[in-house]
RNA sequence: GUGCCCGUAGCUCAACUGGAUAGAGCGUUGGCCUCCGGAGCCAAAGGUUGCAGGUUCAACUCCUGCCGGGCAUACCA
């Protein structure tokens, strides 16, 4: 019982190897690993099934030999050569004390060596509201940033505001054609030309004297919130000033459905700030000296086929305006000017094609391109009454962040978002979240915290002693539920390691189900209860199910979800 | 054409980077509330992990080749 710490058990496990006369131990790593089910223990180790050629023995031998010379520790050897390790419940024990006395740092780990780690995301162009794409990329962007924090990163969180360029111009426009219409000026439209798909351009024309304005009809941002935003244009207006008004009304409107999201941001870089800065100006002087940059057409390409992409690109059209690419790498070389070590996008899958261009203008710029990583957030198909909804920032009609919200709630969206992995599109189907919010997933992690809660509250209500408790009281079933929790710090290492806060999820809702289990058992067979009579066995209980919920409502927290002590249910009909 | 991603239960997805009997939710069928919250629990049914090879003690996982699907390939951002 005095073995206690995985750390011990690892010099012990060597020092049987080398008695074992086995050589090149690295070769085996590693020797020990979680079990695949916590039924099975604390820790096991398949190193007898890695060693059987080197030592020419069946596996099962050798686990026996191995276990043999483990004293001190409680081993079993199983299926094809597995030792399973117990240590017991003083050790279950320490890690509810570490829950309990943890709280909020509780599964916390120095797993990022606080490694400086910014997260950007969402970026949203600042032309209109937050609409469900925008809304998964900050579920998850914002879960990963505080699981990355959890994991031991100093980590930051970037928006980065697309404040410059055409859609800004069309934005401007935008708002001058629904002001000059409410002034009485009309629009015709005519055609001219032909688009890239070779279809007919076609430009809405103002008519009459006046001032002139040509919007093409495509570009065109027809919502309402374009009509309110013209109600407050003054004289004189112009497409600079109604675009600078654009910004002024839709940025902090942005920021407002963030914060209600429970998403925030360190600071909000402006891509007109880094133009005005020069810094894109040094970005091309730069790599035109490194001999990167090369005309053709009339316009500036990037060369970075030569470095093994798989095309090149345009920097500055031949109009002298930058494309999008020129600021946003020397946005990201600012990034890494800043001090951040390690930078993790999250792009829509538009943006699929420029991972590859992004990192080999690093690479280029001589940056540690592979401490640069993109995470697709994949579209998501919002269906309603069983229709998908069509969504686009320049349809009249889409759903909007807010929209979703006020139907969904915040703890359910955010949810549901951060549950799939990123990389796969996404089936959001509202009519199911609304009517029958009961059967949605989040519900069921937090219940299982409520129902702790209860329980908690039913102990103090009776007068019955929470306090210190004995782990030798522990039984099998108590012991399976604390492997659980002590779960959390892997789970937050792997969700880290992969970016994934999916990780989270899925751990949470295994939480949750161990513990229904847990409970539901006490229905059945009253010396399964917790608020038992034998005050001993009460205690231990007690102190169990409140690292559990320690542990869930941290599982919670990393995604965004509140962990609620009390839910109601809404009455249907 | 090229480059990425994906094929797992009827549907939506897991499977802790190569380990033990491939697991959950929804749906279907059958049980469980005088009792710590039934938004729950238990059980049944449902699988040749797209196909064919290969690597090895061990493959959903790695390699090769097919088949099928998605996305991206603008002097837009």
């Amino acid at each position: 019982m005095s073995h206690s710490s995985e750390e011990d058990l690892r010099v012990h496990l060597l020092s049987a190897l080398q008695a074992l006369g086995v050589e090149n131990i690295p070769s085996v790593e590693p020797i020990l690993e979680p079990p695949a089910d916590l039924k099975f223990g604390d820790a096991t180790s398949s190193v007898a099934l890695r060693l059987a050629k080197q030592l020419k023995k069946p596996p099962r031998k050798i686990a026996d030999e191995l276990a043999a010379k483990l004293a001190g520790w409680t081993t079993s050897v199983a299926g094809a050569g597995f030792i399973n390790f117990d240590f017991g419940t003083s050790f279950a024990g320490g890690t509810i004390d570490q829950a309990r006395s943890g709280d909020a740092r509780f599964g916390a780990s120095g797993f990022g060596q606080s490694v400086k780690f910014l997260v950007e995301h969402t970026s949203a162009n600042p032309t209109g509201p937050l609409h469900i794409a925008h809304g998964r990329q900050a579920a998850i962007g914002d879960s990963l940033a505080r699981i990355l924090a959890h994991a031991g990163f100093t980590v930051g969180r970037e928006f980065y505001v697309n404040d410059a360029g055409n859609q800004i111009d069309n934005l401007g426009k935008s708002i001058l054609w629904r002001y000059l219409e409410s002034k009485g000026v009309t629009f015709a439209p005519e055609t001219r030309g032909l688009d890239e798909d070779r279809k007919p351009r076609v430009f809405l024309i103002s008519q009459g004297p006046g001032p002139k304005l040509e919007l093409e009809e495509k570009n065109a941002y027809r919502g309402d919130y374009i009509r309110d935003i013209a109600k407050r244009v003054n004289e004189p207006a112009t497409v600079v000033s109604c675009a600078r008004l654009g910004l002024e009304v839709l940025l902090p409107e942005i920021r407002k459905d963030l914060d209600q999201f429970r998403v925030t941001f360190d600071k909000w870089s402006s891509q007109a700030e880094l133009e005005a800065s020069g810094a894109v100006s040094e970005l091309m002087e730069t790599l035109k000296t490194k001999g990167h940059i090369q005309p053709k057409d009339g316009a500036l390409w990037i060369t970075s086929m030569a470095y093994g992409d798989t095309q090149d690109e345009v920097l500055v059209k031949s109009d002298g305006q930058f494309t999008y690419l020129a600021p946003d790498i020397a946005y990201h070389q600012e990034k890494f000017a800043r001090g951040w070590q390690r930078l993790v996008d999250l792009w829509g899958p538009d943006h699929h094609a420029h991972i590859l261009r992004m990192k080999t203008a690093l690479k280029m710029l001589g940056l540690p391109h592979e401490n640069f990583d993109v995470l697709i957030v994949q579209y998501c198909r919002l269906l309603k009454d069983g229709q998908e909804v069509k969504m686009g920032k320049r349809l009249a009609s889409y759903v909007t962040l807010r929209e979703l919200l006020e139907e969904v709630g915040v703890d359910a969206t955010r949810w549901f978002f951060a549950m799939r992995k990123t990389d796969s599109p996404l089936d959001f189907d509202m009519t199911l979240a609304v009517k029958q919010s009961a059967e949605n997933p989040v519900y069921y992690v937090q219940y299982a915290h409520a129902r702790i809660a209860s329980v908690l509250r039913k102990g103090r209500e009776r007068g019955l002693y929470l306090g210190p408790f004995d782990a030798s009281a522990l039984g099998p079933e108590e012991i399976l539920l604390v492997r659980h929790v002590r779960g959390l710090q892997r789970a937050v290492e792997r969700a880290a390691r992969d970016l994934d806060p999916s990780t989270i999820c899925t751990y949470a809702h295994g939480l949750a189900s161990a513990y229904q289990h847990y409970q539901t058992a006490g229905k059945n067979d009253p010396a399964k209860r917790i608020l038992i009579d034998d005050e001993r066995l009460r205690r231990a209980r007690l102190a169990t199910i409140s690292a559990v919920k320690v542990a869930l409502q941290n599982a919670l927290g990393l995604v965004g979800v509140e962990a609620p002590d009390r839910m109601h249910r809404d009455e249907e009909e």
